[in-house]
RNA sequence: GGCCCCUUCGUCUAGUCUGGUCUAGGACACUAGGUUUUCAUCCUAGUAACACGGGUUCAAAUCCCGUAGGGGUCACCA
């Protein structure tokens, strides 16, 4: 007990304490998520915490939606964090009680009403740093002040570029404090050591300086991100959907030279044949209804780009999607979740913008991140963000895959997403389709863009591939067509498997002294899919199933036989 | 516009602090060839960058100055 060290004790230094704070005005955004990721990282490499906390201090813009999509997103990241709102199942985030961590509440709207900025307001107006104007409180800001960015150096401001600025609104906003003053207040009470945010805030942080200094509290380490762009150098933001759905309409219009209000026209009746063929499909009602006034009104505000309107930006979207008038930009955590990426991937993937290992790593866990982050490797330069890129290192992983977890995870997609896939194809068919789609597929969703032939018979016929594999020679290609069909319909239901239906072919081959298995697969393919792609054509077969690979084969005789003969 | 910041292949980047080993490396994309029943995968090879102009130096992608271009910010939004 009273043996003391030879040596003195290692003076205690502060454990790393990093944040992140959303406002809860949207969905998740991908910079967002990559801000949430470098604080996740930096903390966890040192052994830190790290607090989630919700800047929910405008009170007309922030909603509880917001919060909880917000932290479903980052759950499915599998960011964690050790302090803020509970993400238990069935808790109430805003429940004060369940928050995690000794520094809250974690909502500054909370901690707003326990009294906590206008504490400190006072303090400031007491003193004279800040001063009442029109019912808000204003702070002084009249000297030059320097503070130094761990990714940017140090920066400094002359007083002349410096303006007082708002820390508590007016009755208005409810006497809430702004963003600059609860931001500084909470992250010196919660011993914040390093604010990792977006670049957005550089400019801000003079500000947040000249707070900490009149307050008396110790300035945190900034660390300010450069931003994540588009292709084409614009900042990404949730507005490029309505962007390229606008695009599309306009497109349409042009290259049927119609008026755009006839091509919203075209897209109502689009949408009520969509709506019916949902509730053919489903034996109930599409959960989303319009009344024709209200979806041309809502398509003609989004088109020419006003935000006002009856139907909001995200249903706008899933009905773009729906028409398939366009692939809509991912922009959001949830975008890419939807559009079956995977988490593991996405993070991958956004650690690389603006971060690296230093060496040629590229492909990482998070394991491996934790183990190698280091501020010091964040650059300093924009990125644009490469769709292209993602998908190749998403289609990697879903192939490196073992087949069972890419069964279950393209079921759970398809179930969610597609679910007429599923009852077409039943439990078994779609064991083999996703074994014929797991190595090419680059997301969850490709199967639906290559595979459509599966479930979905009414299909154009490739004049290329018609060409090329059927009427060429001769009509070489259709007439092999015609003889396999023979042996097809021959062809008992027990033996109907991949494997037999690929041995029938070999033999046909051999039989014939034909080429190769391409003689007999690409007559068929085109016959079966319209193109000239399809999987292997062993499950390809079993999964469509003799009456229909019959069905389309005579089908696909009849067109090119007519075409044969010319029209008339 | 004021202020702040940034600038290496088409894109993400290594290299810049501590000038020479950089005739600038990797990845994605692209092109060509090979494997394959198609597609995808895979293998091999290739095209491609230090924004521009001055300086400092024996030597500059690396240091300094200027120009151009880009981004951010300038709300009782965050």
């Amino acid at each position: 007990m009273n043996a003391q060290p030879d040596t003195p004790p290692v003076p205690p230094t502060r454990p790393i304490v990093t944040r992140f704070a959303p406002s809860p005005t949207g969905n998740l955004h991908i910079g967002g998520a990559r801000t949430a990721l470098f604080a996740w990282a930096f903390a966890r490499k040192h052994g830190g915490q790290l607090i989630l906390r919700i800047e929910d201090t405008d009170l007309a813009r922030s909603t509880p939606e917001s919060t909880r999509g917000i932290i479903r997103d980052l759950q499915w990241l599998g960011l964690d964090w050790d302090q803020g709102p509970n993400a238990a199942p069935g808790i109430d985030p805003y429940d004060l009680a369940s928050q995690k961590g000794d520094h809250g509440p974690y909502f500054q709207s909370q901690r707003h009403d326990a009294g906590i900025y206008d504490k400190l307001i006072q303090k400031l107006l007491d003193s004279g740093q800040a001063y009442e104007d029109d019912g808000a409180v204003r702070f002084r800001m009249d000297k030059d002040i320097a503070f130094d960015d761990v990714v940017f150096g140090h920066i400094e401001i002359k007083a002349d570029d410096l303006e007082d600025f708002v820390i508590r609104k007016g009755d208005k906003g409810g006497r809430l404090p702004t963003f600059h003053f609860a931001v500084t207040v909470d992250d010196a009470l919660m011993e914040v050591t390093h604010v990792i945010r977006g670049q957005e805030h550089l400019a801000h942080t003079p500000k947040h300086a000249a707070l900490c200094d009149a307050l008396g509290f110790a300035r945190p380490k900034w660390v300010h991100l450069p931003s994540i762009m588009n292709a084409d150098g614009s900042k990404m933001s949730k507005r490029d959907k309505a962007k390229a759905a606008r695009k599309a309409a306009h497109t349409i219009a042009a290259d049927h030279n119609e008026p755009i209000q006839s091509v919203i026209g075209r897209l109502w009746s689009a949408w009520c044949s969509a709506t019916k063929k949902y509730k053919d499909q489903f034996g109930k009602d599409n959960p989303i209804q319009y009344t024709e006034k209200e979806f041309r009104s809502a398509y003609t505000a989004f088109v020419i780009d006003k935000e006002d309107s009856a139907i909001s930006l995200e249903e706008l979207d899933t009905i773009a999607t729906t028409l398939t008038i366009i692939k809509p930009p991912e922009i959001q955590v949830s975008d890419f979740w939807k559009y079956g990426y995977l988490p593991s991937v996405l993070l991958n993937y956004i650690a690389l913008l603006g971060w690296n290992p230093g060496d040629d790593t590229e492909r990482f866990d998070m394991d491996f991140l934790v183990e190698h982050f280091d501020l010091s490797r964040i650059g300093k330069k924009n990125s644009q963000f490469d769709r292209v890129k993602l998908a190749k290192f998403n289609g990697e992983a879903l192939a490196d895959l073992p087949d069972n977890e890419f069964h279950c995870l393209l079921h759970d997609h398809f179930a969610n997403n597609h679910p007429e896939y599923i009852h077409m194809l039943g439990d078994e068919g779609f064991k083999i389709f996703a074994a014929a789609y797991q190595a090419r597929s680059q997301t969850l969703d490709s199967p639906t863009e290559l595979g459509r032939f599966f479930v979905d018979g009414d299909f154009d016929y490739t004049p290329k591939a018609v060409k090329k594999n059927l009427t060429k020679n001769d009509g070489e290609g259709l007439n092999v067509l015609r003889q396999f069909r023979i042996e097809l319909e021959a062809c008992g239901d027990d033996d109907w498997t991949g494997d037999t239906l690929h041995k029938l072919i070999e033999s046909f081959v051999e039989k014939h002294q034909l080429k190769n298995m391409g003689s007999v697969a690409q007559p068929l393919r085109v016959a079966l899919t319209g193109s000239a792609v399809s999987p292997e054509i062993g499950p390809t077969l079993e999964l469509l199933g003799k009456e229909t690979v019959l069905n389309r084969i005579d089908r696909c005789v009849e067109a090119v036989d007519r075409q044969v003969q010319g029209p008339g």
